[in-house]
DNA sequence: CACAATTTAGTTGTGTGCAATACGTTTCCA
DNA sequence: TGGAAACGTATTGCACACAACTAAATTGTG
């Protein structure tokens, strides 16, 4: 629901009522917020995000990858080439499932995670929310979003 | 915060406890969500709220759009001028202030509004949450955005 | 008034997101 | 087992976002 007041019946297309735009709006705004401290590790957002999901697991496929962040190959593979290239990850093809692409960690890879590991503290005071607070804004934010994810897919 | 369970040390940089990646990804599964009801009217996400700006009040700058919207004019520029090719909106400079280009309506940009009164109803049921709840979560995203946009200007 | 600082849009370059499509590999099953 | 269907990745094309920069107009100040 685009949380309107219920008043007038064109209330519904008034941008302050939109909860659709305090999304967008916020994501756009928390990319903003990290720009500068990932700046300094080399990696934009998208890029660090892969690179949380490889610091949890090693050697995943891009599937795998693309599961956990909703991305597909279309951003995926470019995104990974860059990582490639600014040799923090290691592409290889499974030798048994030749359809795969199998993602890995470098040393450098791996020493980057050191230096991230204060970025989420950092983040998280810019928030200016207690702890308790922003896991229940998580958890209402992912019910929302696997609710958008099934009736897209519930369409097709 | 990045919501942790404040257990583990390192369980700050686990993707599950990201509250900037529900964020991030809720974003991703909006402007999908959206993208074939816009389609429809020949528009994505971000000119749809252009428009919806637009159609609260006609005549306004690009630097009015930007702040409702928080967008430079690196985006604005080239987005506004794809609406005025499609015949939505009008662009000329104000002559008398000759730095700012005021955006106005055009016949089809305003019948265009009919067409898209539908399009909220039906998003608010993909979120699958109450009035109340969007209201509420809307309002807490904003807080959070606020925030963060306070401490990416407090660091300049 | 002169002119430096500010304001407003536009431009350029990089990196996403995603639809549509292509292509090689694997799986399924008649 | 042969071939169609499914799968995993890559490619292409389009449209954002945003940093950094440019250019023109206006404002503020001595």
């Amino acid at each position: 629901m685009n949380a309107t007041s219920g008043k007038a019946p064109d209330s519904l297309l008034k941008l302050e009522n939109f909860l659709c735009f305090a999304i967008y709006s916020t994501a756009n705004a928390v990319t903003r917020a990290y720009q500068p401290r990932l700046a300094a590790l080399g990696l934009t957002y998208p890029q660090y995000l892969v690179m949380v999901v490889l610091w949890e697991r090693e050697k995943q496929t891009v599937k795998s990858i693309g599961e956990k962040l909703s991305l597909d190959s279309g951003t995926l593979t470019p995104l990974l080439k860059r990582l490639e290239n600014a040799g923090l990850i290691t592409r290889r093809r499974d030798t048994v499932d030749e359809r795969q692409v199998l993602i890995g960690l470098t040393d450098e890879g791996r020493a980057t995670r050191k230096r991230a590991e204060a970025i989420p503290l950092a983040i998280g005071q810019a928030f200016g929310c207690t702890l308790g607070e922003a896991k229940d804004l998580r958890a209402e934010l992912m019910t929302v979003r696997d609710n958008l994810i099934a009736s897209i897919d519930k369409a097709n």
